[in-house]
RNA sequence: UGGGGAAUUGUGUAACGGUAGCACCUGCGACUCUGACUCGCAUUGUAUGGGUUCGAAUCCUAUUUCCCCAGCCA
């Protein structure tokens, strides 16, 4: 399925062209996260870029921690980011590597860097860095510091990194040209003063590497041949080239080409890491693995696929156009990988009691019900049928709409794999609100018998309420509210507290065997994951997405 | 207002001077013991103005709009 729609990209054209060029003879990307959260369906699409680039021209992709800001980073991430990419079914063939593998070597780089009049101590404080900086229009201005000789540069760096200096006292800068019309080019910075504790390094460093000094070295170090990144990068790519330039006799000939594409946008996502690690931290959804969240985690306990996941970032393509994919395209690859690998059951999420007056109170009919419709390997299970069922609330109408082919009085409806029933009356509370239905049994229409052929307007999913167990139904809706009204307010007020609804509901025994994780569609609602949550007395399911419904769609339609 | 990018149907993406295609969505129909699945049909597009050419989404030119950059984050 990988790759099966993607055939070409503009990716891909540029390196079949370095291929042919021969500026590579192979292909060796590298898929670099910050350990700072999990992964989310955005980091999907750089991951699936990377991994699927080296898969499509045999070559290797590394995976790279990028832990170079140790005071965001948690080995907890790191492990949760490597079993992740496992489960999507990827590996890194080309190995494991840390950015903090290498500061012994970005230092050596670093110091090198200063020998060459490249790099300078500055003693600007940040505000003054900043106002220094100059802004968009205005070229910036040369730091006091930026000429201090190439021996006291290499004197204060040591002493920066023996920790003799107070955190934000000193950095380690680029000489470039604080005059560059390129922001990133004015002189930035390459280290800093950090007294944290890093995951990995613990205390034995106070300074640590910025990003754009070293990602392209780490790169370089791991001879990757393509860094595929997103597009905000695009203006970073000068500063790479110049870092890797000037450590060439540093480096063992590698020369990494970095490649940038348009990052994915979802309608009714939100991506940032900072607000899902808020909304984890504010306690307003379950964890990081809350099936609301975008996260892989989150996704996987709500029982969407890898398969669909990454047919999702085949189909969605890959460009530089700023985009926002309809979040309906990756329903609909969840559907489509559903359909064929699941069983289907029976449950009713919002009951309805049916009795049905024909039926003596102690009679029980049995049916063998094929697992799925169009694979008969599935196999069957069987459901009983007695006095008293439930329906779905929505599948009966006292005054039924126009096309509702459904439950309402005097008209027949099938019940699936049982019987033809007609409704002909209904009790009601004080209020007036139902509390059950009451219909008669067309005894010759019994499923499988002669008398079942004949057609009737509408078929409907029910539970024996004699023979079902309870189960909690939890619906999932968009994380966050996007309308209109909500547009310009904070992401805490925008939380949409309808997110996930949960019901309680009844399904047929069958579904007591379900083991955590297992998936199935429920007849007419939609496809169901059994969730962590779930307890012996109370098993808990996911709607992990509803099935198409064109019925509810052509009700809105006309209702316009 | 500096620099870097991007504009093809509702959405996403192809077409690399020669029939604007594919997928999703939407609509209509067939089938159906899931208003599902499946199948068939259909609608809608090259940001704008000039130019080059037999021929332009593609080349040139002028505009317009949108995105990214002023962390000691990545």
């Amino acid at each position: 399925m990988e790759n099966r729609l993607m055939n070409s990209n503009f990716i891909w054209d540029a390196i079949d062209k370095d291929l042919q060029e021969h500026v590579y003879d192979r292909v060796h990307t590298r898929f670099p996260p910050e350990p700072n959260g999990y992964l989310h369906i955005g980091h999907c699409k750089a991951l699936c870029t990377n991994f699927g680039t080296a898969k499509k021209y045999n070559g290797l992709v590394n995976l790279r921690l990028d832990d170079t800001n140790p005071e965001k980073e948690e080995t907890h991430f790191v492990e949760g980011i490597m079993d992740d990419i496992h489960w999507l079914g990827f590996d890194w063939n080309g190995g494991l590597y840390y950015a903090s593998d290498y500061y012994e070597k970005l230092y050596d780089i670093a110091v090198d860097f200063i020998n060459r009049g490249l790099a300078y101590v500055d003693e600007l404080t940040p505000e003054q860095m900043t106002e220094y900086r100059g802004t968009l229009t205005e070229p910036g201005k040369n730091s006091p510091y930026r000429d201090r000789p190439i021996e006291e540069n290499l004197r204060l760096f040591k002493e920066m990194k023996e920790g003799k200096h107070a955190e934000g006292s000193m950095i380690l800068r680029a000489k470039i040209d604080m005059a560059h019309p390129n922001i990133n080019m004015r002189d930035p910075a390459m280290y800093r003063i950090l007294f944290a504790e890093h995951h990995r390094t613990g205390t034995k460093w106070c300074i640590y590497p910025m990003y754009d000094f070293a990602h392209p070295l780490s790169d370089a170090f791991e001879h990757i041949t393509h860094s595929l990144c997103s597009l905000e990068f695009e203006d970073h790519r000068p500063l790479y080239e110049w870092f890797i330039n000037n450590s060439l006799h540093m480096l063992d000939g590698a020369h990494p080409r970095q490649i940038e594409f348009a990052r994915l946008n979802l309608t009714n996502t939100v991506m940032s890491k900072r607000y899902l690690r808020t909304l984890v931290e504010n306690g307003l959804v379950m964890g990081w693995d809350d099936p609301r969240m975008p996260t892989l985690v989150g996704l996987r306990r709500r029982g969407y696929t890898p398969e669909a996941i990454k047919d999702f970032i085949d189909r969605i393509g890959l460009s530089k156009a700023d985009s926002e994919v309809d979040y309906g395209l990756l329903e609909f690859c969840v559907r489509e990988d559903l359909e064929d690998k699941v069983s289907r059951a029976m449950a009713v999420i919002d009951p309805i009691l049916v009795e049905f007056s024909n039926w003596d109170e102690d009679k029980i009919d049995e049916f063998t019900v094929n697992n799925h419709p169009n694979h008969p390997e599935f196999g069957t299970h069987s459901i009983k049928f007695g006095k008293r069922i439930y329906i779905e609330a929505s599948d009966f109408m006292e005054e039924p709409v126009k096309k509702f082919h459904r439950m309402s009085p005097g008209k027949e409806v099938r019940l699936k794999d049982a019987y033809i029933v007609k409704c002909e009356s209904v009790e009601k509370d004080s209020d007036g609100n139902i509390i059950k239905i009451i219909c008669t049994v067309d005894l010759n229409s019994r499923s499988g018998s002669e008398g079942s052929n004949r057609k009737v307007k509408g078929t409907l999913h029910w539970v024996n309420a004699d023979d079902c167990s309870p189960f909690e139904a939890r619906l999932i809706n968009s994380i966050l509210l996007d309308d209109d009204e909500n547009a310009g307010k904070d992401f805490i007020e925008r939380f949409n507290p309808d997110s996930m609804i949960k019901k309680h509901g009844y399904m047929e025994k069958y579904l007591d065997d379900a083991k955590v994780g297992d998936k199935y569609q429920f007849l007419r609602t939609g496809y169901f994951c059994k969730d962590k949550d779930s307890t012996d007395s109370l098993p808990v399911f996911n709607r992990i997405v509803g099935l198409r419904d064109s019925f509810s769609k052509a009700l809105k339609s006309n209702n316009k």
